[in-house]
DNA sequence: ATGGAATACCTCGTAGTACGAGGTATAGGT
DNA sequence: ACCTATACCTCGTACTACGAGGTATTCCAT
């Protein structure tokens, strides 16, 4: 079951500092670790995530850094800030709030039942 | 924990949706109910809802007609349409999986810490 | 009687964000 | 030579929450 459009807004820059918070990555994989842990559900639009990832930065939430393979490839690896990680501990916070709430208004999800 | 303006977005339908599917009811009082069964945690705004109202009137989704009480007072009354009944499972079937794939990437919820 | 709160509806402008569509450049395989 | 994958970027559009403003009625306490 595909997603709206708008379920995704609130969430994609907590799911980004997630990620990033496990382990420095730059946005090309952050696609793909995205898709690959959610079992294809999330497939981020690079239009979606590098202003994203610019927007956090901006925000001091994240550090990005160039860095050169050996190949000459140049990627920007992003790493979590001090802030970021309140940040991110926030969001998390107020995701768990939220879903609960729903849950109360329309129910608790049977999980047996759920499926991506 | 008070939750982010964009967070809201995509969920706002659903949970109106489900609320008039429950029993036909009028603007105000769907602002009171949503607050009195998330237990005060959604306060829908005038500004949000009655837009969504009619945007959801205007799709087919609920169909409102206007009821005069003994007391000469006014209100609008939403009924969910069939075409609504099937919004209401799509959207409760995206809200279930979207939740799900969240909690896969930031791990599941432990319910018994989650306060709203 | 008068004033204020609660009920009940509405609209407009602003801000924020996902994403499609477009672009650039390099590496690696056929 | 060509195509795919990797890796980055930006711009414009569409959508939505909500603050701020407005209208009208009812009910209660002073």
């Amino acid at each position: 079951m595909r997603y709206g459009r708008e379920l995704l807004k609130g969430s994609t820059e907590h799911l980004i500092l997630y990620l990033i918070g496990q382990e420095p990555t730059y946005g090309y994989q952050l696609i793909k670790e995205m898709g690959k842990r959610s079992r294809g559900y999330f497939q981020f639009k690079e239009g979606t995530l590098y202003p994203a990832l610019h927007r956090l930065e901006g925000e001091g939430l994240i550090k990005g850094r160039w860095e050169r393979l050996s190949t000459g490839q140049e990627r920007r690896y992003y790493y979590l800030t001090e802030l970021g990680l309140r940040a991110l501990n926030e969001k998390r916070a107020e995701w768990r709030s939220f879903a609960a709430a729903v849950n109360l208004i329309i129910g608790p999800p049977n999980f047996t039942e759920v499926e991506i």
